[in-house]
DNA sequence: GAATTCATGTAACTTGTTACATGATTTA
DNA sequence: TAAATCATGTAACAAGTTACATGAATTC
């Protein structure tokens, strides 16, 4: 299971806790991959119990005690495993609840379509304000992780983050033109 | 859900069967939306049970009974709710393996992330060729559901398919070209 | 005094996957 | 005669979401 693995992946770089496993998902790989507080806990608990993790619990400067997870011999093993076994096809989820909605929605009319996308137009421009600060703290978080060299292949990731924010960009420009060029007054769910 | 108004609104194209359903997600809607047949049949089940849909058994002429899906007044209601209610942030899931693979990659070294790039190529160059087998199949699928006007809005649908693609090549060959020129021997999970 | 951050978790539920079962007809 | 297509489902399981509970310390 990948989530299980970014965790393992994740603790290799350094000890955590599930606290900061949670941040990290949220505000730096977050463009590839999420997860709930709930799973987190769940996947540390499972990798413990198979001796690919330990923890020691440490008081906090603030607030409640913390427990820190670290990767074990074996947990290394485990990820090297799976890192090497790469699938044929990785199969990822193309799911997009935003294009199926689209795809639909047109069911309702143009106006609701042009509405749309230009709302979405305006969101993508956020998302590539977001990864400008990712980027930004990428430095920062090699040095967190103490592994300058990471640095090098988080450029590609972060690469195919603009890459992708940038042709949604395009999509939606292009598409707006397209549809204020088309004909009026389809027949639609409401008449 | 997604998944159930997905099945809603394509059953409001025309009455199909679960059959029929699984190959529209399959060889159609794939590259944004997929569904288990197993998935199918329970949310079939559901909609029905809320009154939604209707069904009806009729023979094939080959193989087994057919039971055909229908919307009603009532599903149409809903499914006109739900896409006039659209979110403000549509919750589009982003989790992509291959990206999370790539990333943790690193930790094995170079050479590893660079046989996967190539190998990635070209799968993006064969989902090229499915979008653009998708692409001549539309006028067809418009025809079945007896929709023409419809292919107007397919197209911006398979246009993201296409920048999406060209967006993911373009990544691939750069970032290729990126650890061509990167200095070798760095210290991995491997030594 | 209210909101945010730090920190860990549980419970109930929904959604998605994998594997199986059945059986006729058609095409290679 | 073997494989593919047509067609409908069930069962068991894995993964993901939502909502809740607790409580200290800090910042606005």
């Amino acid at each position: 299971m990948s989530l299980s693995y970014a965790i393992l992946g994740l603790i290799n770089y350094k000890p955590m806790t599930g606290y900061d496993l949670k941040k990290f998902f949220d505000d730096s790989i977050n463009f590839f991959w999420s997860a709930q507080t709930s799973q987190i806990y769940r996947e540390l608990k499972t990798w413990e119990q198979k001796g690919c993790i330990v923890s020691s619990v440490q008081a906090s400067e603030k607030g409640p005690d913390k427990r820190i997870y670290s990767i074990t011999e074996q947990g290394m093993e485990s990820l090297k495993n799976w890192l090497s076994d790469m699938p044929d096809e990785v199969d990822e989820d193309n799911r997009n609840a935003f294009l199926l909605r689209l795809f639909l929605l047109s069911q309702l009319g143009v106006e609701e379509l042009v509405f749309q996308l230009k709302k979405r137009l305006k969101k993508y421009r956020r998302d590539l304000q977001n990864l400008k600060d990712v980027e930004g703290k990428m430095q920062e978080y090699a040095h967190m992780i103490g592994k300058q060299e990471e640095v090098h292949f988080w450029k590609i990731i972060l690469s195919r983050g603009f890459h992708d924010v940038e042709s949604h960009i395009h999509w939606a420009e292009e598409s707006l033109e397209y549809l204020e060029n088309l004909p009026k007054d389809k027949p639609n769910l409401n008449n």
